[in-house]
DNA sequence: ATAGCCTTGAGG
DNA sequence: CCTCAAGGCTAT
Protein backbone atom coordinates (compact mmCIF):
# COMPACT_ATOMS: atom_id res chain seq x y z
CA UNK A 1 0.00 0.00 0.00
CA UNK A 2 1.35 3.62 -0.59
CA UNK A 3 0.32 6.38 0.22
CA UNK A 4 1.07 10.08 -1.16
CA UNK A 5 0.15 12.57 0.95
CA UNK A 6 0.10 15.75 -1.32
CA UNK A 7 2.43 17.69 -0.86
CA UNK A 8 1.85 19.51 -4.51
CA UNK A 9 4.81 17.88 -5.62
CA UNK A 10 4.62 14.79 -4.16
CA UNK A 11 1.30 13.62 -6.60
CA UNK A 12 1.64 11.81 -9.07
CA UNK A 13 0.80 12.50 -12.51
CA UNK A 14 -2.29 11.58 -13.81
CA UNK A 15 -1.22 9.98 -17.22
CA UNK A 16 1.91 7.95 -16.28
CA UNK A 17 2.11 7.91 -12.61
CA UNK A 18 5.62 9.53 -12.70
CA UNK A 19 6.66 12.36 -10.17
CA UNK A 20 4.78 15.87 -11.09
CA UNK A 21 7.22 18.55 -11.82
CA UNK A 22 4.97 21.22 -11.65
CA UNK A 23 1.76 22.56 -13.85
CA UNK A 24 1.86 21.39 -17.23
CA UNK A 25 -0.63 22.44 -20.00
CA UNK A 26 -3.61 22.66 -17.47
CA UNK A 27 -2.90 20.30 -14.79
CA UNK A 28 0.32 18.48 -12.48
CA UNK A 29 2.04 15.98 -14.83
CA UNK A 30 5.37 15.16 -14.73
CA UNK A 31 8.27 16.34 -16.92
CA UNK A 32 7.81 13.51 -19.53
CA UNK A 33 4.05 13.80 -20.22
CA UNK A 34 4.67 17.10 -20.75
CA UNK A 35 7.15 17.14 -22.89
CA UNK A 36 5.36 14.24 -24.77
CA UNK A 37 2.03 16.84 -24.90
CA UNK A 38 4.09 19.32 -26.04
CA UNK A 39 6.06 17.23 -28.86
CA UNK A 40 2.83 15.90 -30.24
CA UNK A 41 0.48 19.58 -30.17
CA UNK A 42 3.50 21.09 -31.63
CA UNK A 43 4.86 19.18 -34.46
CA UNK A 44 0.96 17.51 -35.29
CA UNK A 45 2.03 14.54 -34.68
CA UNK A 46 -0.70 11.63 -35.24
CA UNK A 47 -0.21 8.02 -33.94
CA UNK A 48 -1.90 5.08 -34.27
CA UNK A 49 -2.60 2.63 -32.09
CA UNK A 50 -1.77 -0.95 -32.51
CA UNK A 51 -3.81 -2.68 -29.91
CA UNK A 52 -7.22 -1.53 -29.14
CA UNK A 53 -6.89 2.08 -28.20
CA UNK A 54 -7.28 1.13 -24.68
CA UNK A 55 -3.35 0.65 -23.79
CA UNK A 56 -2.80 0.93 -20.04
CA UNK A 57 -0.16 3.96 -19.77
CA UNK A 58 1.97 3.92 -16.48
CA UNK A 59 5.28 4.90 -16.02
CA UNK A 60 7.12 2.46 -17.37
CA UNK A 61 4.57 1.48 -20.78
CA UNK A 62 4.53 5.23 -21.54
CA UNK A 63 6.64 5.09 -24.23
CA UNK A 64 5.41 1.58 -25.71
CA UNK A 65 2.03 3.51 -27.03
CA UNK A 66 2.33 7.36 -27.79
CA UNK A 67 -2.00 7.18 -29.30
CA UNK A 68 -3.26 5.80 -26.23
CA UNK A 69 -0.95 8.43 -24.13
CA UNK A 70 -1.81 11.32 -26.01
CA UNK A 71 -5.21 9.88 -25.51
CA UNK A 72 -4.91 9.60 -21.81
CA UNK A 73 -3.56 13.63 -21.96
CA UNK A 74 -6.69 14.65 -23.35
CA UNK A 75 -8.80 12.88 -21.06
CA UNK A 76 -6.76 13.77 -17.86
CA UNK A 77 -7.73 17.14 -19.33
CA UNK A 78 -4.55 18.25 -20.51
CA UNK A 79 -4.95 21.64 -22.80
CA UNK A 80 -4.12 21.84 -26.28
CA UNK A 81 -4.35 25.52 -25.86
CA UNK A 82 -1.81 25.72 -23.63
CA UNK A 83 0.67 24.86 -25.99
CA UNK A 84 1.61 28.47 -27.95
CA UNK A 85 1.38 28.39 -31.26
CA UNK A 86 3.50 31.05 -31.46
CA UNK A 87 6.31 29.16 -29.62
CA UNK A 88 7.35 32.04 -27.00
CA UNK A 89 8.48 31.67 -24.38
CA UNK A 90 8.44 32.29 -20.74
CA UNK A 91 5.86 34.34 -19.24
CA UNK A 92 2.43 33.31 -18.19
CA UNK A 93 -0.84 32.46 -19.81
CA UNK A 94 -4.13 32.26 -18.97
CA UNK A 95 -4.01 29.49 -16.78
CA UNK A 96 -1.96 31.21 -14.34
CA UNK A 97 -4.75 32.36 -12.12
CA UNK A 98 -6.16 28.74 -12.25
CA UNK A 99 -3.09 26.98 -11.18
CA UNK A 100 -3.33 29.48 -8.19
CA UNK A 101 -7.07 28.66 -7.17
CA UNK A 102 -6.13 25.12 -7.98
CA UNK A 103 -3.06 24.88 -5.45
CA UNK A 104 -5.30 27.08 -3.00
CA UNK A 105 -8.43 24.42 -2.94
CA UNK A 106 -5.52 21.95 -2.25
CA UNK A 107 -3.93 23.48 0.62
CA UNK A 108 -7.49 24.11 2.04
CA UNK A 109 -8.15 20.28 1.89
CA UNK A 110 -4.74 19.91 3.33
CA UNK A 111 -5.40 21.84 6.18
CA UNK A 112 -9.25 20.71 6.83
CA UNK A 113 -7.50 17.29 6.61
CA UNK A 114 -5.06 17.72 9.12
CA UNK A 115 -7.66 20.03 11.54
CA UNK A 116 -10.39 17.52 11.46
CA UNK A 117 -9.12 14.38 9.58
CA UNK A 118 -7.58 12.85 12.64
CA UNK A 119 -9.62 13.93 15.17
CA UNK A 120 -12.06 11.36 14.15
CA UNK A 121 -9.56 8.86 15.20
CA UNK A 122 -8.46 8.65 18.59
CA UNK A 123 -5.69 7.16 18.07
CA UNK A 124 -3.42 8.03 15.29
CA UNK A 125 -1.68 11.56 15.17
CA UNK A 126 -0.93 13.33 12.33
CA UNK A 127 1.86 11.56 10.42
CA UNK A 128 5.21 12.52 9.85
CA UNK A 129 6.11 11.08 7.05
CA UNK A 130 3.74 8.60 4.26
CA UNK A 131 5.81 5.92 5.38
CA UNK A 132 5.56 5.86 9.11
CA UNK A 133 2.21 6.50 9.00
CA UNK A 134 0.42 3.91 11.49
CA UNK A 135 -2.36 2.41 9.59
CA UNK A 136 -2.33 -0.93 11.75
CA UNK A 137 -5.26 0.04 14.33
CA UNK A 138 -8.01 -2.36 13.99
CA UNK A 139 -10.18 -0.95 16.36
CA UNK A 140 -13.06 0.84 14.02
CA UNK A 141 -15.39 -1.32 14.29
CA UNK A 142 -17.88 0.84 11.61
CA UNK A 143 -15.00 2.23 8.78
CA UNK A 144 -15.52 1.47 5.42
CA UNK A 145 -12.29 -0.90 4.01
CA UNK A 146 -11.71 1.75 1.03
CA UNK A 147 -8.97 1.38 -1.14
CA UNK A 148 -8.46 4.87 -2.01
CA UNK A 149 -5.45 6.14 -2.13
CA UNK A 150 -6.82 9.61 -0.94
CA UNK A 151 -5.83 10.82 2.08
CA UNK A 152 -9.17 12.30 2.76
CA UNK A 153 -10.94 8.94 1.78
CA UNK A 154 -10.01 7.71 5.43
CA UNK A 155 -12.24 9.84 7.39
CA UNK A 156 -13.64 7.07 9.13
CA UNK A 157 -10.81 4.24 9.29
CA UNK A 158 -8.26 2.70 7.78
CA UNK A 159 -7.99 1.26 4.65
CA UNK A 160 -7.94 -2.41 5.23
CA UNK A 161 -7.53 -3.71 1.49
CA UNK A 162 -5.32 -3.67 -1.15
CA UNK A 163 -5.53 -1.27 -3.43
CA UNK A 164 -4.78 -0.49 -7.27
CA UNK A 165 -2.38 1.66 -7.95
CA UNK A 166 -3.72 2.65 -11.33
CA UNK A 167 -4.34 6.03 -11.93
CA UNK A 168 -7.24 7.74 -10.00
CA UNK A 169 -8.71 9.77 -13.24
CA UNK A 170 -11.91 11.18 -11.27
CA UNK A 171 -10.59 12.12 -8.45
CA UNK A 172 -7.09 13.43 -9.53
CA UNK A 173 -8.37 15.50 -12.68
CA UNK A 174 -11.53 17.08 -10.81
CA UNK A 175 -9.72 19.75 -9.69
CA UNK A 176 -9.63 22.02 -12.58
CA UNK A 177 -12.76 21.70 -13.46
CA UNK A 178 -13.96 24.81 -11.79
CA UNK A 179 -11.67 26.90 -13.66
CA UNK A 180 -12.69 25.26 -16.77
CA UNK A 181 -16.50 24.65 -16.67
CA UNK A 182 -15.57 23.20 -19.96
CA UNK A 183 -13.64 20.69 -19.67
CA UNK A 184 -12.35 17.97 -21.75
CA UNK A 185 -15.13 15.75 -21.31
CA UNK A 186 -14.01 13.33 -24.30
CA UNK A 187 -10.99 13.32 -25.99
CA UNK A 188 -12.74 14.49 -28.96
CA UNK A 189 -14.60 17.95 -27.44
CA UNK A 190 -11.64 19.52 -25.53
CA UNK A 191 -13.34 22.63 -24.55
CA UNK A 192 -17.00 23.26 -25.39
CA UNK A 193 -17.44 26.29 -22.85
CA UNK A 194 -14.49 27.91 -22.71
CA UNK A 195 -14.41 31.39 -24.79
CA UNK A 196 -14.28 30.90 -28.91
CA UNK A 197 -11.66 32.60 -29.34
CA UNK A 198 -9.68 28.92 -27.90
CA UNK A 199 -11.44 26.87 -30.39
CA UNK A 200 -10.88 29.48 -33.22
CA UNK A 201 -7.61 30.61 -34.10
CA UNK A 202 -5.75 27.59 -33.17
CA UNK A 203 -3.73 26.14 -35.26
CA UNK A 204 -5.34 22.51 -34.28
CA UNK A 205 -8.53 21.99 -36.13
CA UNK A 206 -8.12 18.79 -37.51
CA UNK A 207 -5.13 17.27 -35.97
CA UNK A 208 -6.36 13.92 -34.21
CA UNK A 209 -8.62 12.86 -37.68
CA UNK A 210 -8.83 9.47 -35.99
CA UNK A 211 -9.59 10.08 -32.13
CA UNK A 212 -10.83 13.50 -32.15
CA UNK A 213 -12.42 14.84 -34.91
CA UNK A 214 -13.81 18.52 -34.86
CA UNK A 215 -16.61 18.29 -32.81
CA UNK A 216 -20.24 20.19 -34.13
CA UNK A 217 -21.25 22.77 -31.72
CA UNK A 218 -23.50 22.09 -28.79
CA UNK A 219 -26.66 23.36 -28.61
CA UNK A 220 -26.94 26.64 -26.00
CA UNK A 221 -28.81 24.82 -23.51
CA UNK A 222 -26.49 21.93 -22.87
CA UNK A 223 -23.79 24.69 -22.59
CA UNK A 224 -26.33 26.18 -19.96
CA UNK A 225 -26.69 22.64 -18.66
CA UNK A 226 -22.96 22.09 -18.23
CA UNK A 227 -22.49 25.23 -16.59
CA UNK A 228 -24.96 24.63 -13.44
CA UNK A 229 -23.29 21.00 -13.19
CA UNK A 230 -21.70 21.48 -9.67
CA UNK A 231 -17.61 20.57 -9.69
CA UNK A 232 -17.36 16.94 -8.72
CA UNK A 233 -14.83 17.83 -5.87
CA UNK A 234 -16.74 21.12 -4.82
CA UNK A 235 -19.51 18.62 -3.67
CA UNK A 236 -16.97 15.89 -2.58
CA UNK A 237 -15.78 18.64 -0.03
CA UNK A 238 -18.79 20.30 0.79
CA UNK A 239 -20.00 16.27 1.94
CA UNK A 240 -16.66 15.38 3.36
CA UNK A 241 -16.62 18.67 5.43
CA UNK A 242 -19.81 18.47 6.46
CA UNK A 243 -19.90 14.75 7.21
CA UNK A 244 -16.46 15.30 9.30
CA UNK A 245 -18.34 18.78 11.33
CA UNK A 246 -20.99 15.98 11.75
CA UNK A 247 -18.91 13.31 13.60
CA UNK A 248 -16.44 15.45 15.31
CA UNK A 249 -20.12 16.80 17.26
CA UNK A 250 -20.56 13.23 18.68
CA UNK A 251 -18.95 11.38 21.32
CA UNK A 252 -15.63 9.63 20.38
CA UNK A 253 -16.46 6.40 20.49
CA UNK A 254 -19.71 6.72 18.91
CA UNK A 255 -19.34 5.83 15.66
CA UNK A 256 -21.65 5.39 13.20
CA UNK A 257 -22.39 2.32 11.45
CA UNK A 258 -21.53 0.98 8.14
CA UNK A 259 -25.40 1.87 6.85
CA UNK A 260 -26.00 4.72 9.08
CA UNK A 261 -22.93 6.78 7.36
CA UNK A 262 -24.24 5.82 4.06
CA UNK A 263 -27.71 7.15 4.57
CA UNK A 264 -25.86 10.60 5.80
CA UNK A 265 -23.68 10.06 2.76
CA UNK A 266 -27.10 10.43 0.93
CA UNK A 267 -28.82 12.74 2.74
CA UNK A 268 -26.12 15.12 1.84
CA UNK A 269 -25.84 13.99 -1.83
CA UNK A 270 -29.34 15.21 -2.04
CA UNK A 271 -28.99 18.47 -0.88
CA UNK A 272 -26.41 18.91 -2.97
CA UNK A 273 -28.63 17.91 -5.82
CA UNK A 274 -31.15 20.20 -5.06
CA UNK A 275 -28.46 22.67 -5.22
CA UNK A 276 -28.07 21.79 -8.40
CA UNK A 277 -31.54 22.11 -9.24
CA UNK A 278 -32.49 25.63 -7.45
CA UNK A 279 -29.63 26.50 -9.78
CA UNK A 280 -31.05 25.36 -12.99
CA UNK A 281 -32.06 27.04 -16.27
CA UNK A 282 -35.28 27.19 -15.72
CA UNK A 283 -36.16 25.28 -12.61
CA UNK A 284 -35.12 28.34 -10.58
CA UNK A 285 -38.00 30.35 -12.01
CA UNK A 286 -40.32 27.93 -10.98
CA UNK A 287 -42.47 29.22 -8.16
CA UNK A 288 -41.46 27.03 -5.07
CA UNK A 289 -44.44 24.94 -4.90
CA UNK A 290 -43.83 23.22 -8.88
CA UNK A 291 -40.10 22.97 -7.57
CA UNK A 292 -41.45 20.81 -4.58
CA UNK A 293 -43.21 18.80 -6.81
CA UNK A 294 -41.11 18.11 -9.45
CA UNK A 295 -38.38 17.06 -6.86
CA UNK A 296 -40.80 14.97 -5.20
CA UNK A 297 -40.75 13.22 -8.49
CA UNK A 298 -37.44 12.79 -9.22
CA UNK A 299 -34.68 13.04 -6.41
CA UNK A 300 -34.36 9.42 -5.96
CA UNK A 301 -33.74 9.04 -9.73
CA UNK A 302 -31.23 11.86 -9.43
CA UNK A 303 -29.87 10.12 -6.66
CA UNK A 304 -29.57 6.74 -8.88
CA UNK A 305 -27.90 8.47 -11.91
CA UNK A 306 -25.56 10.75 -9.46
CA UNK A 307 -24.26 7.32 -8.20
CA UNK A 308 -24.16 5.59 -11.59
CA UNK A 309 -22.25 8.43 -13.59
CA UNK A 310 -19.62 8.20 -10.48
CA UNK A 311 -19.22 4.88 -11.32
CA UNK A 312 -18.99 5.43 -15.12
CA UNK A 313 -16.25 7.84 -13.94
CA UNK A 314 -14.23 5.49 -11.53
CA UNK A 315 -13.93 2.76 -14.15
CA UNK A 316 -13.63 0.08 -12.11
CA UNK A 317 -16.18 -2.41 -12.22
CA UNK A 318 -15.24 -4.62 -9.09
CA UNK A 319 -15.00 -1.16 -6.91
CA UNK A 320 -17.29 1.48 -5.63
CA UNK A 321 -16.40 5.02 -5.85
CA UNK A 322 -18.60 6.98 -3.03
CA UNK A 323 -19.41 11.15 -3.14
CA UNK A 324 -16.49 11.40 -0.37
CA UNK A 325 -14.13 10.20 -2.79
CA UNK A 326 -14.11 6.79 -0.45
CA UNK A 327 -13.03 3.79 -3.08
CA UNK A 328 -14.69 0.62 -1.25
CA UNK A 329 -14.60 -3.17 -2.69
CA UNK A 330 -17.96 -4.33 -4.18
CA UNK A 331 -17.11 -7.46 -2.49
CA UNK A 332 -17.31 -5.90 0.93
CA UNK A 333 -20.43 -3.78 -0.10
CA UNK A 334 -22.00 -7.37 -1.30
CA UNK A 335 -20.71 -8.96 1.90
CA UNK A 336 -22.13 -6.60 3.83
CA UNK A 337 -25.81 -6.43 2.64
CA UNK A 338 -28.81 -8.34 1.99
CA UNK A 339 -29.70 -9.91 -0.89
CA UNK A 340 -32.28 -7.09 -2.34
CA UNK A 341 -29.57 -4.13 -1.70
CA UNK A 342 -26.58 -6.50 -3.34
CA UNK A 343 -28.83 -7.10 -5.91
CA UNK A 344 -28.80 -3.07 -6.46
CA UNK A 345 -25.62 -2.33 -6.37
CA UNK A 346 -24.94 -5.05 -8.78
CA UNK A 347 -27.48 -3.74 -11.39
CA UNK A 348 -25.96 -0.46 -10.65
CA UNK A 349 -22.43 -1.92 -11.41
CA UNK A 350 -23.86 -3.31 -14.45
CA UNK A 351 -25.48 -0.34 -15.93
CA UNK A 352 -22.51 1.60 -15.21
CA UNK A 353 -20.43 -1.12 -17.25
CA UNK A 354 -22.79 -0.26 -20.37
CA UNK A 355 -22.88 3.35 -19.61
CA UNK A 356 -19.31 3.32 -19.67
CA UNK A 357 -19.03 0.97 -22.93
CA UNK A 358 -21.31 3.93 -24.43
CA UNK A 359 -18.76 6.52 -23.06
CA UNK A 360 -21.53 8.54 -21.75
CA UNK A 361 -20.24 11.45 -20.78
CA UNK A 362 -20.54 14.69 -18.79
CA UNK A 363 -22.88 16.65 -21.50
CA UNK A 364 -25.36 13.28 -21.53
CA UNK A 365 -25.75 12.79 -18.06
CA UNK A 366 -26.10 16.71 -17.60
CA UNK A 367 -29.20 16.32 -19.98
CA UNK A 368 -29.92 13.49 -18.46
CA UNK A 369 -30.22 15.32 -15.16
CA UNK A 370 -32.83 17.84 -16.54
CA UNK A 371 -34.77 15.60 -18.50
CA UNK A 372 -35.13 13.73 -15.13
CA UNK A 373 -36.22 16.91 -13.41
CA UNK A 374 -38.25 18.16 -15.91
CA UNK A 375 -40.50 15.27 -16.23
CA UNK A 376 -43.71 15.99 -18.09
CA UNK A 377 -45.77 13.59 -16.09
CA UNK A 378 -45.49 15.52 -13.10
CA UNK A 379 -49.21 16.94 -13.28
CA UNK A 380 -50.80 20.11 -11.28
CA UNK A 381 -47.79 22.28 -11.86
CA UNK A 382 -49.30 25.63 -10.88
CA UNK A 383 -46.78 27.97 -13.81
CA UNK A 384 -48.65 26.65 -16.92
CA UNK A 385 -46.18 29.37 -18.72
CA UNK A 386 -43.22 27.48 -18.08
CA UNK A 387 -44.86 24.21 -18.34
CA UNK A 388 -44.76 25.42 -22.14
CA UNK A 389 -46.52 24.67 -25.39
CA UNK A 390 -45.29 23.72 -28.33
CA UNK A 391 -45.55 26.96 -30.48
CA UNK A 392 -42.98 28.86 -28.43
CA UNK A 393 -40.38 27.03 -28.36
CA UNK A 394 -37.14 26.65 -30.37
CA UNK A 395 -37.26 30.76 -30.30
CA UNK A 396 -34.21 32.89 -30.96
CA UNK A 397 -32.42 35.31 -28.73
CA UNK A 398 -31.66 39.14 -30.63
CA UNK A 399 -28.32 37.81 -32.05
CA UNK A 400 -30.65 35.26 -33.68
CA UNK A 401 -27.99 32.27 -32.49
CA UNK A 402 -29.54 31.15 -29.57
CA UNK A 403 -32.50 28.93 -29.74
CA UNK A 404 -34.51 28.93 -26.12
CA UNK A 405 -36.05 25.52 -25.75
CA UNK A 406 -37.90 24.41 -23.37
CA UNK A 407 -37.43 20.70 -21.61
CA UNK A 408 -40.99 19.58 -20.83
CA UNK A 409 -42.89 19.09 -24.05
CA UNK A 410 -41.71 15.89 -25.64
CA UNK A 411 -40.21 15.69 -28.69
CA UNK A 412 -39.50 19.61 -28.76
CA UNK A 413 -35.80 18.97 -29.63
CA UNK A 414 -35.34 21.70 -32.20
CA UNK A 415 -32.48 21.73 -34.92
CA UNK A 416 -29.87 24.88 -33.81
CA UNK A 417 -31.17 26.91 -36.84
CA UNK A 418 -34.78 27.28 -35.82
CA UNK A 419 -37.39 29.70 -37.87
CA UNK A 420 -38.83 32.02 -35.23
CA UNK A 421 -36.82 35.47 -34.97
CA UNK A 422 -38.66 36.70 -31.74
CA UNK A 423 -36.10 37.76 -29.64
CA UNK A 424 -34.80 36.50 -26.59
CA UNK A 425 -36.25 39.57 -24.24
CA UNK A 426 -39.52 39.16 -25.59
CA UNK A 427 -39.89 35.48 -24.84
CA UNK A 428 -37.99 36.24 -21.78
CA UNK A 429 -40.88 38.26 -20.30
CA UNK A 430 -43.20 35.82 -21.63
CA UNK A 431 -42.00 32.66 -19.97
CA UNK A 432 -40.37 34.74 -17.21
CA UNK A 433 -36.87 33.32 -17.87
CA UNK A 434 -33.84 34.47 -20.08
CA UNK A 435 -32.15 33.14 -23.27
CA UNK A 436 -29.16 31.01 -21.83
CA UNK A 437 -26.37 32.20 -23.82
CA UNK A 438 -27.40 36.13 -22.96
CA UNK A 439 -27.57 35.12 -19.31
C1' DA B 1 11.58 9.91 -29.82
C1' DT B 2 12.25 10.44 -25.02
C1' DA B 3 13.04 12.88 -20.82
C1' DG B 4 15.87 15.53 -17.84
C1' DC B 5 17.72 19.89 -17.43
C1' DC B 6 18.13 24.75 -19.10
C1' DT B 7 16.49 29.42 -20.55
C1' DT B 8 13.03 32.73 -20.86
C1' DG B 9 9.90 36.37 -19.41
C1' DA B 10 5.04 38.10 -17.70
C1' DG B 11 3.10 38.80 -13.52
C1' DG B 12 3.22 39.09 -8.56
C1' DC C 1 13.64 41.21 -7.55
C1' DC C 2 11.39 36.15 -7.50
C1' DT C 3 8.29 32.57 -9.30
C1' DC C 4 7.24 29.05 -12.38
C1' DA C 5 5.15 27.47 -16.59
C1' DA C 6 6.15 28.03 -21.03
C1' DG C 7 9.69 26.57 -24.93
C1' DG C 8 14.54 24.85 -26.04
C1' DC C 9 18.48 21.82 -25.89
C1' DT C 10 20.68 17.49 -25.87
C1' DA C 11 22.41 12.70 -24.10
C1' DT C 12 20.46 8.71 -24.34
Amino acid sequence: MEYTYDDDLEELCPVCGDKVSGYHYGLLTCESCKGFFKRTVQNNKRYTCAENQECKIDKTQRKRCPFCRFQKCLNVGMRLEAVRADRMRGGRNKFGPMYKRDRALKQQKKALIRSSGFKLESVAPPPASPLQSDYGFTGTLHSLPTISKNYEANLYGPPSLGMAMQSHLPLTTQYQYTAFPGRAIKAECPDYTSSPESLTGYPYPDMYPSASPQPPSLPPLVLELLRCDPDELVVQNKIVTHLQQEQSGRARLDKPSTFSLMCRMADQTLFSIVEWARSCIFFKELRVGDQMKLLHNCWSELLVLDHIFRQVQHGQEDSILLVTGQEVELSFVLSQTEATLSGLVQRGQELAARLRALQLDRRETACMKFLLLFNPNVKLLEDQALRGGGAGAGERCSAGVHPVHLPSVPGEVQPAGGASGRSCAASARRRRTTCASCT
